[in-house]
DNA sequence: CTGTGTGCAAAGCTTTTGCACTACT
DNA sequence: AGTAGTGCAAAAGCTTTGCACACAG
């Protein structure tokens, strides 16, 4: 484990900020509320739905920009299983996803619960960023 | 395989479009020509202006409402990688990705240079629609 | 005072929709 | 005639951008 970077150890939001580096507004304290508060999947959308229920107001561009800032400081991870919209995910190690194409839901998977026993050469002059594994479900 | 579904058997598209139940229009098989031409990723727009350029054009619209129609009737794949756009896969058969977040470029893996020691449990009450791997890779 | 962050509205893109026109059956 | 397919433009998302204002150092 990382117990200096991980959300899941439930510290304040504004020392989770501080400590990748974000300068802890008000605004960003209250979409990381949200966001880190569990283990969780979110469109932006969604995000500014929840963060104008439980407080003041935040704007939809600040929503946008603060969730691509939070990205880009390693604090979520986007994830890009539906061509409608970007999934926001609170869980920033690496791991994989269910997603059901019935109800849109997606669902965490370990990164433990997936191996390999064959995978390909990489193309010549790359670097592996990630390897991610989505199972599209059907309810039934 | 499966020699009387794919396309990479380089049947002329009208039949191809026939034998998926497709009724063989000129702007479809215009998209068809460009698309089934051979293994490839491409954006609507790529599609739409491939397609322009080398005969009469197409609308726009019909672009989007053919593709569509080649996925829900199993002529081509969605690729979901970048939130920007959907790409269109000539290769329907089950398969992975590689992604170069830099260029954006997308690289088939055939499904038989994959393998999985382990694999999750479904969630209660969903049946698999697909799995799929995603390599992204940055340029060195 | 200076710079960073926010809000709002407008713009940008991709994709979808509505409706009239065309072309086969 | 009737049905299916096409084209065009407009609409409908989601996301980004520009600029003025607010706030902190």
């Amino acid at each position: 484990m990382d117990p200096s970077g991980s959300n899941s150890r439930m510290q304040p939001p504004a020392e989770t900020l501080a400590r990748h580096g974000i300068s802890p507004t008000a605004q960003r304290i209250r979409i990381a509320d949200v966001m880190l508060a569990r283990p969780q999947h979110l469109s932006a959308d969604q995000v500014l739905a929840a963060v104008n229920a439980s407080a003041q107001p935040v704007s939809k561009a600040t929503v946008y920009n603060t969730l691509n800032l939070f990205c880009r400081k390693g604090l979520l991870r986007e994830v890009i299983v539906d061509p409608a919209r970007v999934f926001y995910d609170s869980t920033p190690e690496p791991h994989h996803h269910f997603y059901d194409i019935d109800t849109g839901e997606l669902q965490d998977i370990p990164a433990d619960e997936v191996a390999f026993s064959r995978l390909p050469p990489l193309p010549e002059g790359t670097d592996t960023d990630s390897v991610e594994v989505v199972i599209r479900v059907r309810s039934r």
